[in-house]
DNA sequence: CATAAAAAGCAACAATGTTGCAAAATAGAT
DNA sequence: ATCTATTTTGCAACATTGTTGCTTTTTATG
Protein backbone atom coordinates (compact mmCIF):
# COMPACT_ATOMS: atom_id res chain seq x y z
CA UNK A 1 0.00 0.00 0.00
CA UNK A 2 2.87 2.60 1.21
CA UNK A 3 4.30 1.22 -1.75
CA UNK A 4 1.33 1.94 -4.24
CA UNK A 5 1.47 5.17 -2.54
CA UNK A 6 4.73 6.30 -3.57
CA UNK A 7 4.80 4.56 -7.15
CA UNK A 8 1.93 6.56 -7.77
CA UNK A 9 3.19 10.35 -6.46
CA UNK A 10 7.24 9.70 -7.99
CA UNK A 11 5.49 8.60 -11.57
CA UNK A 12 3.60 11.74 -11.34
CA UNK A 13 6.80 13.99 -10.55
CA UNK A 14 4.98 15.07 -7.33
CA UNK A 15 6.75 14.95 -3.82
CA UNK A 16 6.09 12.77 -1.04
CA UNK A 17 3.77 14.80 1.51
CA UNK A 18 2.32 13.45 4.35
CA UNK A 19 -0.73 15.32 2.93
CA UNK A 20 -0.45 13.68 -0.72
CA UNK A 21 -0.32 10.51 0.95
CA UNK A 22 -2.70 10.50 3.09
CA UNK A 23 -5.26 11.60 0.86
CA UNK A 24 -4.27 8.97 -1.64
CA UNK A 25 -4.43 6.35 0.83
CA UNK A 26 -7.76 7.26 1.30
CA UNK A 27 -8.86 6.48 -2.12
CA UNK A 28 -7.01 3.68 -2.11
CA UNK A 29 -8.57 2.28 0.62
CA UNK A 30 -11.93 3.52 0.03
CA UNK A 31 -14.30 1.94 -2.35
CA UNK A 32 -16.55 4.42 -3.18
CA UNK A 33 -15.85 7.94 -4.67
CA UNK A 34 -15.08 10.96 -2.10
CA UNK A 35 -16.20 14.59 -1.93
CA UNK A 36 -13.86 17.28 -0.36
CA UNK A 37 -16.24 16.95 2.57
CA UNK A 38 -15.70 12.77 3.45
CA UNK A 39 -11.81 13.48 2.54
CA UNK A 40 -11.72 15.96 5.78
CA UNK A 41 -13.70 13.77 7.80
CA UNK A 42 -12.15 10.62 7.23
CA UNK A 43 -8.46 12.11 7.18
CA UNK A 44 -7.89 11.11 11.11
CA UNK A 45 -4.81 14.33 11.04
CA UNK A 46 -6.39 17.58 10.40
CA UNK A 47 -5.11 19.15 7.21
CA UNK A 48 -5.88 22.62 5.59
CA UNK A 49 -9.11 22.84 3.95
CA UNK A 50 -6.74 24.76 1.70
CA UNK A 51 -4.12 21.69 1.32
CA UNK A 52 -7.22 19.32 0.39
CA UNK A 53 -8.75 21.43 -2.28
CA UNK A 54 -5.05 21.83 -3.91
CA UNK A 55 -4.17 17.99 -3.66
CA UNK A 56 -7.27 17.02 -5.50
CA UNK A 57 -6.76 19.97 -8.10
CA UNK A 58 -3.34 18.76 -8.39
CA UNK A 59 -4.56 14.95 -8.59
CA UNK A 60 -7.21 15.79 -11.05
CA UNK A 61 -4.42 17.53 -13.36
CA UNK A 62 -2.24 15.04 -13.09
CA UNK A 63 -4.63 12.07 -13.91
CA UNK A 64 -4.15 10.27 -10.58
CA UNK A 65 -8.16 11.28 -9.80
CA UNK A 66 -10.97 12.53 -12.03
CA UNK A 67 -14.28 14.28 -11.16
CA UNK A 68 -17.79 12.96 -10.79
CA UNK A 69 -20.85 15.36 -11.53
CA UNK A 70 -23.71 15.66 -9.43
CA UNK A 71 -27.06 16.89 -8.88
CA UNK A 72 -26.11 18.20 -4.88
CA UNK A 73 -23.05 20.42 -5.24
CA UNK A 74 -20.54 18.07 -3.95
CA UNK A 75 -18.41 16.96 -6.76
CA UNK A 76 -17.16 13.19 -5.96
CA UNK A 77 -13.65 12.51 -6.51
CA UNK A 78 -12.40 8.49 -7.53
CA UNK A 79 -8.95 7.30 -8.81
CA UNK A 80 -8.60 6.60 -12.51
CA UNK A 81 -7.48 2.92 -12.99
CA UNK A 82 -6.77 3.68 -16.52
CA UNK A 83 -3.23 5.05 -17.56
CA UNK A 84 -4.68 8.85 -17.57
CA UNK A 85 -1.86 11.43 -17.69
CA UNK A 86 -1.21 14.87 -17.34
CA UNK A 87 -4.09 16.98 -18.78
CA UNK A 88 -5.84 13.99 -20.50
CA UNK A 89 -8.34 11.60 -18.80
CA UNK A 90 -9.65 8.97 -20.82
CA UNK A 91 -11.64 6.69 -18.09
CA UNK A 92 -15.16 6.42 -20.15
CA UNK A 93 -17.08 4.79 -17.45
CA UNK A 94 -19.96 4.48 -16.14
CA UNK A 95 -20.70 6.12 -12.43
CA UNK A 96 -23.98 5.16 -9.78
CA UNK A 97 -24.85 6.73 -7.04
CA UNK A 98 -26.89 4.98 -4.80
CA UNK A 99 -29.89 6.61 -3.30
CA UNK A 100 -29.45 4.88 -0.22
CA UNK A 101 -26.21 5.31 1.15
CA UNK A 102 -25.36 7.67 -1.14
CA UNK A 103 -22.02 6.38 -2.06
CA UNK A 104 -20.73 6.83 -5.24
CA UNK A 105 -19.30 4.49 -6.97
CA UNK A 106 -17.29 3.85 -10.85
CA UNK A 107 -18.41 1.04 -12.30
CA UNK A 108 -15.27 0.52 -14.25
CA UNK A 109 -16.60 -2.42 -17.02
CA UNK A 110 -19.66 -0.24 -17.80
CA UNK A 111 -18.53 1.68 -20.91
CA UNK A 112 -20.02 4.94 -21.25
CA UNK A 113 -22.16 4.49 -25.15
CA UNK A 114 -21.76 6.75 -28.33
CA UNK A 115 -24.14 9.23 -28.22
CA UNK A 116 -25.34 10.73 -31.58
CA UNK A 117 -25.51 14.46 -31.00
CA UNK A 118 -27.35 17.00 -33.64
CA UNK A 119 -25.04 18.85 -36.42
CA UNK A 120 -23.11 21.25 -34.99
CA UNK A 121 -21.95 20.49 -31.55
CA UNK A 122 -18.74 19.57 -30.85
CA UNK A 123 -18.14 16.62 -28.66
CA UNK A 124 -15.23 16.09 -26.47
CA UNK A 125 -16.54 13.85 -23.94
CA UNK A 126 -19.64 12.49 -22.11
CA UNK A 127 -20.50 11.38 -19.12
CA UNK A 128 -23.09 9.24 -17.54
CA UNK A 129 -23.73 8.78 -14.40
CA UNK A 130 -26.92 6.02 -13.04
CA UNK A 131 -28.33 6.49 -9.83
CA UNK A 132 -30.80 4.01 -7.93
CA UNK A 133 -30.00 1.16 -5.49
CA UNK A 134 -26.47 -0.04 -5.00
CA UNK A 135 -25.44 -3.90 -4.96
CA UNK A 136 -24.99 -4.05 -0.52
CA UNK A 137 -27.89 -1.59 0.01
CA UNK A 138 -30.35 -3.69 -2.35
CA UNK A 139 -29.75 -7.29 -0.84
CA UNK B 1 -45.24 35.25 -22.45
CA UNK B 2 -47.22 36.30 -19.56
CA UNK B 3 -49.86 34.06 -20.48
CA UNK B 4 -47.92 31.02 -20.10
CA UNK B 5 -46.46 31.88 -17.01
CA UNK B 6 -49.74 32.31 -15.04
CA UNK B 7 -50.73 29.20 -16.81
CA UNK B 8 -47.65 27.07 -15.66
CA UNK B 9 -48.18 28.14 -12.49
CA UNK B 10 -52.01 27.77 -12.24
CA UNK B 11 -51.66 24.42 -13.22
CA UNK B 12 -49.13 23.26 -10.82
CA UNK B 13 -51.58 25.35 -8.26
CA UNK B 14 -49.03 27.70 -7.04
CA UNK B 15 -49.88 30.95 -6.23
CA UNK B 16 -49.21 34.04 -8.54
CA UNK B 17 -46.01 35.75 -6.80
CA UNK B 18 -43.71 38.07 -8.47
CA UNK B 19 -40.43 36.29 -7.65
CA UNK B 20 -42.00 32.77 -9.20
CA UNK B 21 -43.08 34.74 -11.98
CA UNK B 22 -39.73 36.25 -12.71
CA UNK B 23 -38.14 33.82 -12.33
CA UNK B 24 -40.17 31.07 -14.81
CA UNK B 25 -39.65 34.05 -17.21
CA UNK B 26 -35.86 34.10 -16.96
CA UNK B 27 -36.63 30.28 -17.66
CA UNK B 28 -38.68 30.79 -20.77
CA UNK B 29 -37.16 33.42 -22.30
CA UNK B 30 -33.38 32.46 -22.19
CA UNK B 31 -32.40 29.55 -23.87
CA UNK B 32 -30.15 27.31 -22.11
CA UNK B 33 -29.87 26.55 -18.53
CA UNK B 34 -29.51 29.13 -15.18
CA UNK B 35 -27.99 28.30 -12.37
CA UNK B 36 -29.12 29.47 -9.03
CA UNK B 37 -25.93 32.14 -9.47
CA UNK B 38 -26.91 33.45 -13.10
CA UNK B 39 -31.03 33.70 -11.33
CA UNK B 40 -29.92 35.63 -8.99
CA UNK B 41 -27.62 37.78 -11.94
CA UNK B 42 -30.13 37.96 -14.07
CA UNK B 43 -33.29 38.75 -11.63
CA UNK B 44 -33.43 42.75 -12.45
CA UNK B 45 -34.87 42.96 -9.24
CA UNK B 46 -33.44 41.61 -5.86
CA UNK B 47 -35.33 38.75 -4.44
CA UNK B 48 -33.72 37.14 -1.57
CA UNK B 49 -31.79 34.29 -2.10
CA UNK B 50 -33.70 32.77 0.22
CA UNK B 51 -36.40 33.38 -2.38
CA UNK B 52 -34.71 31.96 -4.95
CA UNK B 53 -33.38 28.87 -3.41
CA UNK B 54 -37.27 28.11 -2.42
CA UNK B 55 -38.67 28.61 -5.74
CA UNK B 56 -36.34 26.24 -7.77
CA UNK B 57 -36.70 23.62 -4.88
CA UNK B 58 -40.73 23.85 -5.24
CA UNK B 59 -40.41 23.76 -9.52
CA UNK B 60 -38.50 21.27 -9.26
CA UNK B 61 -40.89 19.51 -7.15
CA UNK B 62 -43.48 20.10 -8.91
CA UNK B 63 -42.00 19.08 -12.01
CA UNK B 64 -41.77 22.24 -13.46
CA UNK B 65 -37.62 22.30 -14.24
CA UNK B 66 -35.31 19.88 -13.82
CA UNK B 67 -31.89 19.60 -12.34
CA UNK B 68 -28.73 18.82 -14.86
CA UNK B 69 -25.57 17.23 -12.41
CA UNK B 70 -22.49 18.88 -13.25
CA UNK B 71 -18.37 18.91 -12.52
CA UNK B 72 -18.27 22.69 -11.19
CA UNK B 73 -20.39 22.79 -8.01
CA UNK B 74 -22.97 25.07 -9.83
CA UNK B 75 -25.76 22.90 -10.68
CA UNK B 76 -27.87 24.17 -13.18
CA UNK B 77 -31.65 24.45 -14.07
CA UNK B 78 -33.77 23.69 -16.93
CA UNK B 79 -37.63 23.72 -17.84
CA UNK B 80 -38.98 20.61 -18.33
CA UNK B 81 -40.86 20.55 -21.66
CA UNK B 82 -42.13 16.95 -21.47
CA UNK B 83 -45.39 16.89 -18.62
CA UNK B 84 -43.19 16.36 -15.83
CA UNK B 85 -45.66 16.20 -12.72
CA UNK B 86 -45.09 16.61 -9.18
CA UNK B 87 -42.25 13.46 -7.59
CA UNK B 88 -41.68 12.33 -10.95
CA UNK B 89 -39.56 13.84 -13.65
CA UNK B 90 -39.58 12.12 -17.13
CA UNK B 91 -37.79 14.03 -18.87
CA UNK B 92 -34.37 11.99 -20.87
CA UNK B 93 -33.03 13.86 -22.89
CA UNK B 94 -28.87 14.44 -22.70
CA UNK B 95 -27.32 17.79 -22.00
CA UNK B 96 -24.80 19.85 -23.33
CA UNK B 97 -22.23 21.49 -21.22
CA UNK B 98 -20.18 24.22 -24.01
CA UNK B 99 -16.69 24.93 -22.74
CA UNK B 100 -16.34 28.08 -24.79
CA UNK B 101 -19.84 29.66 -23.61
CA UNK B 102 -19.85 27.59 -20.30
CA UNK B 103 -23.97 27.53 -21.29
CA UNK B 104 -25.65 24.20 -20.70
CA UNK B 105 -28.59 22.94 -23.32
CA UNK B 106 -30.91 20.75 -23.33
CA UNK B 107 -30.84 18.66 -25.92
CA UNK B 108 -34.72 17.42 -25.98
CA UNK B 109 -34.26 15.43 -29.08
CA UNK B 110 -31.49 13.20 -27.75
CA UNK B 111 -33.00 10.51 -25.59
CA UNK B 112 -30.45 9.26 -23.11
CA UNK B 113 -29.54 5.63 -24.18
CA UNK B 114 -30.37 2.10 -22.68
CA UNK B 115 -27.28 1.05 -20.33
CA UNK B 116 -26.83 -2.14 -18.57
CA UNK B 117 -25.16 -2.67 -15.39
CA UNK B 118 -23.74 -5.23 -13.52
CA UNK B 119 -25.69 -7.60 -11.43
CA UNK B 120 -27.56 -6.33 -8.75
CA UNK B 121 -27.53 -2.90 -9.60
CA UNK B 122 -31.47 -0.89 -9.41
CA UNK B 123 -31.51 1.26 -11.55
CA UNK B 124 -33.88 4.30 -11.59
CA UNK B 125 -32.30 6.91 -13.42
CA UNK B 126 -29.53 7.85 -15.94
CA UNK B 127 -28.36 11.12 -16.60
CA UNK B 128 -25.93 12.01 -19.60
CA UNK B 129 -24.10 15.29 -19.69
CA UNK B 130 -22.10 15.26 -23.34
CA UNK B 131 -19.02 18.41 -23.08
CA UNK B 132 -17.20 20.19 -26.11
CA UNK B 133 -18.41 23.48 -27.87
CA UNK B 134 -22.11 24.37 -29.03
CA UNK B 135 -23.45 25.13 -32.38
CA UNK B 136 -23.28 28.96 -31.23
CA UNK B 137 -19.49 28.84 -30.55
CA UNK B 138 -18.55 26.97 -33.38
CA UNK B 139 -19.48 28.46 -36.11
C1' DC C 1 -63.14 43.88 2.14
C1' DA C 2 -61.90 40.47 5.79
C1' DT C 3 -59.42 36.53 6.79
C1' DA C 4 -56.66 32.27 6.70
C1' DA C 5 -52.99 30.39 4.42
C1' DA C 6 -48.88 30.81 1.81
C1' DA C 7 -44.79 33.07 0.50
C1' DA C 8 -41.20 36.53 1.04
C1' DG C 9 -37.83 38.86 3.60
C1' DC C 10 -34.72 39.27 7.27
C1' DA C 11 -31.21 37.89 10.45
C1' DA C 12 -28.14 34.90 11.99
C1' DC C 13 -25.53 31.23 10.95
C1' DA C 14 -23.05 27.14 8.68
C1' DA C 15 -20.58 25.34 5.08
C1' DT C 16 -17.81 25.74 1.16
C1' DG C 17 -14.33 27.77 -1.65
C1' DT C 18 -10.45 31.29 -2.81
C1' DT C 19 -6.21 34.18 -2.39
C1' DG C 20 -1.80 36.07 -0.70
C1' DC C 21 1.80 35.37 2.06
C1' DA C 22 4.99 33.52 5.68
C1' DA C 23 6.68 29.22 7.61
C1' DA C 24 7.88 24.53 6.95
C1' DA C 25 9.08 20.49 4.39
C1' DT C 26 11.10 18.22 0.42
C1' DA C 27 14.39 16.95 -3.22
C1' DG C 28 18.72 17.23 -4.90
C1' DA C 29 23.39 18.78 -4.98
C1' DT C 30 27.39 19.12 -2.51
C1' DA D 1 24.99 14.62 6.60
C1' DT D 2 24.19 19.36 5.61
C1' DC D 3 22.93 23.18 2.76
C1' DT D 4 19.87 25.42 -0.35
C1' DA D 5 16.49 26.31 -3.97
C1' DT D 6 12.05 25.05 -4.73
C1' DT D 7 7.75 23.26 -3.50
C1' DT D 8 4.15 22.65 -0.38
C1' DT D 9 1.71 23.70 3.70
C1' DG D 10 -0.82 26.41 7.07
C1' DC D 11 -2.81 30.50 8.37
C1' DA D 12 -5.57 34.56 8.00
C1' DA D 13 -8.74 37.01 5.86
C1' DC D 14 -12.24 37.00 2.84
C1' DA D 15 -15.97 35.73 -0.70
C1' DT D 16 -19.54 32.85 -2.05
C1' DT D 17 -23.04 29.65 -1.34
C1' DG D 18 -26.58 27.40 1.27
C1' DT D 19 -29.75 26.72 5.54
C1' DT D 20 -33.10 27.69 9.36
C1' DG D 21 -36.43 30.04 12.37
C1' DC D 22 -39.26 33.68 12.72
C1' DT D 23 -41.87 37.98 11.41
C1' DT D 24 -44.05 40.57 7.96
C1' DT D 25 -46.20 40.81 3.65
C1' DT D 26 -48.81 39.03 -0.05
C1' DT D 27 -52.14 36.02 -2.10
C1' DA D 28 -56.36 33.45 -2.75
C1' DT D 29 -60.96 33.03 -1.50
C1' DG D 30 -65.48 33.73 0.47
MN1 LIG E 1 -14.88 6.79 -12.22
MN1 LIG F 1 -32.94 19.16 -19.70
ZN1 LIG G 1 -25.95 1.91 -1.48
ZN1 LIG H 1 -20.98 27.69 -26.54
Amino acid sequence: MKEDITNILKRNSLSLTASREKILQLFLSNDGALSHGDIEKKAGERFDRVTVYRTLQTFTEKGIIHTIPTADNAVRYALCKDNCSEGHHHDHHVHFICQQCKQTFCLDDVVTPDIKLPRGYALSHIEVVAEGVCRQCKR
